[in-house]
DNA sequence: TATGAATGAGGCTTCATTCAT
DNA sequence: AATGAATGAAGCCTCATTCAT
């Protein structure tokens, strides 16, 4: 979810104007997108209400993105984008590999719960079955390299023989995700229910040295144990 | 998203059989609406559609149920019974603890498997921030009802000694779900970038043994390793 | 086109409304919609002006046709089954294969020049590459029984030894309908740039003389000349 | 009916060729427009297409012809005026009045088969009333040219005692137009229901033979009958 | 002469829902 | 308990056209 710099940097000669800046209409109009989707999902969205809350018309999102799915699309693959891009950042080759487990763990327990936005538009991907995801090849591929950390981590944690033979890198993936995303998922019916302890600040650091402690544990040879990641923030 | 011919005339030869049978009409009604809402969510479902697939008409949809929030809540409603029913059918009071919270997570597990329905529209409800869960004082108390065998479990672990002082039932129901859930929620998604190895049965199985591993694992005091429970169906 | 009656014949004790009879509120939108489609072709027509023009709304335009494309298939249908209607009660078996033939031209332009509609929603046709009309079976068997007739009138002229051995049904078929047809569609375009001179009543007379005359001296056996059918209305 | 991108980025290579090159400019924007017009009607056809399947962009086409009208106007005359220029070139006037008619009929007829957009145009101006042709001057004058011809046989065969005393050019001409107008006009919706068999090769010059013996027959004196044209090509 | 960006008006269609019996 | 007919509001999208350079 990119900002907007709201203090228009077109340094050009017109005015305080909007127009001729297709990039910023553009970008402008995938943030309010963004939000709108990921609050009413696909077809609870109203294209009128995302005009409404863009600095542009109705008109100029079907200009620069088609229809309605078009638009859904675009947003979904620049949602995927910032997510791989914050994976990059991690340089996780430099570290041993528990250490790298460790924190690509923390990271995708963190990013999830940063960008809320990402987890629902996901969460309705799936309601649709994975309709528009299958039809980018972008995000296919972003994925890809998502999956590539895992295995580089568990291809090293066995050459150094401090993870078990038949760890496999999808099902890590599996795991890591499953209770980082859930736990962004599933807040609204899981809190109505049992109220939202769980999201107070402290438990939620609890959590993740649980999701940590979990993942390593499911790796590690059983005699190389290593000291709880708890609080380890 | 097929064409509903509007005119519904279904004066056919169906008249005895489902006239005067106002309980079978409902049920007719219920069922075909969780399949609809799962398949489509809220604002996606159409209530032509319904009413196309169910054996009585629009208008009866409407007499029994409202409008579409109220049938979507009753819907909402009949799928957190038929769960809690099979939980109760459990019996884990019986059985020691480690066996018992075993026993839990497998059955978790197989039953989000099994029951796809439900945890699409749980997804649903999330997308709508548990809005209609919110209002249903019967979830609620169902809902109750699963936490409180955890915490059986966890009181009698502890008393035990195999299961660690700092456990939290909460947590712990929270560790068990997140897997049980993502499992089905995310599989479109999941399989359509990594495809879908991890869904075939005996994966299913080997991902059933890691949530038990590892949900066994978290609350037993360290020096109290069992043995894994890898291919333990 | 057939005509609505405006003293509602709904003898049942509802008021003055128009509610509760479909049947009269279908013939009533195809009765408009006709009218429009004729007037502007399939894209120049507005749905809301049919609506406007119409005892009912817009909305029960698509409840009884589906959409636009649907409505315009069924005028097409209805006004060939119109036109049909008309051919059928010329009894042409009963006359002799010179006269018959004769009373068939002579309906043919009259028939054209009566139901200009008609002759302009083939058009509109023909601009579609015959698109709706391929997909209705209805107008296909209509269609075919116009043919049967000029087949039967050349069997039974050959066989009186009047008509030319080599005369083709469809041929004639197509030689009547080309100058029936032409003298409604074009007269717009013709008329002016040459003046509105031959469709006066008398000159009209003359033209249906000519094409009598040309026909049926088509056919004829080049020793068995008869009177020219001048002003033989 | 494609979807065109409405972006229109077409800073590609041609740079240099078409590029102040006005006259071809608007001879490719004519062409295209010609076509579309003719396959799609006035209001069926999108100017977004025209530009899609031009060498320039669609704010050229608004630059050249002011607006949609304008643009379906310059394509009516231009396709007049080449259907004149075709017509000059006969040299009518030096054959004897019979002959002169006989390549007159046959000229229009094969002019029609070969040039259905023009035959296409005609009738979407029957549609609409002859409203655009109206407001042409240029179409009307070449008009003039036409009948003028077919005046300047009659006179002829009447000078000649060949042609009856009666004979109306105008007439004469609705006679000719009408036969070699809707053999292209109509063969969509007459070869949908009657299959395509008229218009085969063979069949289309016994179809003209047919036309020059009508329209022939139907001027001669009844003594002075001509060997018929079948076949005559 | 040429252009990418922008747009207001209006097009077709669909929705959940109610009416009248 | 049940029904076919009816509906107002609003949905998505497209159209010819103009703006600003």
């Amino acid at each position: 979810m990119q900002k907007i710099d709201e203090t228009q940097t077109d340094s050009q000669l017109n005015r305080s104007r909007w127009k001729q800046n297709p990039d910023a209409v553009r970008r402008d109009i995938l943030r309010v997108a963004t939000q709108e989707f990921a609050a009413h999902g696909l077809s609870g969205t109203r294209m009128a209400n995302i005009a409404a809350k863009t600095k542009t018309s109705k008109r100029m999102i079907y200009y620069y993105f088609g229809d309605k799915e078009g638009l859904y699309g675009q947003v979904l693959e620049a949602l995927y984008a910032a997510v791989r891009q914050g994976e990059d950042q991690l340089d996780l080759a430099m570290l041993p590999p528990v250490e790298a487990l460790q924190k690509l763990v923390v990271f995708t327990f963190d990013h999830h719960c940063q960008h809320p936005d990402f987890v629902r538009l996901v969460m309705i991907e799936n309601i649709h079955h994975a309709k528009y995801l299958r039809t980018s090849e972008i995000i296919r591929q972003l994925n890809k390299s998502a999956i590539e950390k895992v295995q580089d981590i568990c291809r090293r944690g066995q050459q150094d023989g401090v993870f078990r033979d038949d760890v496999d890198a999808l099902k890590l993936h599996w795991h890591i995700s499953s209770m980082a995303f859930f736990n962004v998922s599933n807040r609204p019916t899981f809190s109505e229910v049992f109220g939202d302890r769980l999201w107070i600040s402290e438990e939620q650091e609890n959590l993740r040295a649980l999701v940590v402690d979990a993942v390593v544990g499911s790796v590690l040879k059983s005699n190389a144990k290593l000291p709880t990641a708890k609080k380890s923030k």
